[in-house]
DNA sequence: TTTTTTAATGCATGCACATGCATTTATATC
DNA sequence: GATATAAATGCATGTGCATGCATTAAAAAA
């Protein structure tokens, strides 16, 4: 096989794996707490932080959404479930928007912490991802060794 | 840090590598070719087969849409480009619909894939994807160790 | 065996929704 | 006042879910 088709087909393995997990939590989470992931990943980045605020600009490329996506993203996490974030004004600067996780925020992203983790996990054990990751590091490699 | 923290943020890793690599091919098939990734896909598993043809329900598999999604998107490379793909009804089953890929389509797609190798080299040559992905495979080993 | 009925299958379509892009609004900085 | 920045908003698009339609397959009745 050609390198080239390897390099395609290890992109191909690779985002085949993505798709599987992703679509995998997602139904999980959708299913055992009426979350998305990416409602997931804000609550998540928000506790990980010292201070549990973000702005709306930071929280948006940590989770790798456009700036009217986390515009949006946010209003709807405040007002859905008993709100898990709040939604402040900055004193200094009012042109900016800081997202607070709550009391019921922080309870909630335990309880999905626990279903991640455990999905994660049994999917790991049974998918054969690190073959094709292993695939991938050698195309790698062996891209920089013919420099 | 714990082992479920490292699985975590494993798992955000590995999700971070497949946005950027896939937006950066995404951004420049679109850019050059005024092709999406999934139409990309598309083409390379008709021209894969050897018949040329797949049924809309193997494709949706193999590229991972819905349903209704791989139905819409057939449609529209039908219409667009000329025409890169053909649908054609079944005789023994009239029920079905089988996407060929067309002579132009073959010749896009060979031009698409010097874009799509060239551009995975360069981003797998920039980013940090080993450490990442090996850090992934220990995780599930020592998953494995833990039974 | 032929006909009739019932279930399954493959695809198309209405609908709701999350997303990105372009633009606007409000505030801050110069 | 002019420019820059953070977020909100109008709009178009792609997606999934639920549903409907046409066709095929399977089972029952004749």
């Amino acid at each position: 096989m050609s390198s080239e088709q390897n390099l395609i087909n290890t992109w191909l393995s690779f985002t085949r794996i993505h798709a599987e997990l992703s679509n995998e939590l997602d139904r999980i989470l959708q299913a055992r707490h009426q979350t998305t992931l990416n409602e997931f990943y804000v609550l998540l980045f928000l506790s990980k932080t010292p201070a549990k605020k973000l702005r709306l600009l930071e929280l948006q490329q940590l989770v790798g959404l456009s700036q009217s996506a986390m515009s949006r993203l946010s209003v709807r996490m405040e007002n859905k479930s008993c709100g898990v974030i709040q939604r402040l004004g900055y004193e200094d600067d009012r042109r900016g928007v800081c997202a607070t996780i709550t009391d019921r925020g922080e309870l909630r992203l335990k309880e999905i912490l626990t279903t991640v983790n455990e999905t994660l996990e049994k999917s790991l054990k049974t998918s054969d991802i690190d073959t094709a990751l292993k695939f991938f590091i050698n195309v790698k490699n062996s891209l920089q060794e013919n420099e």
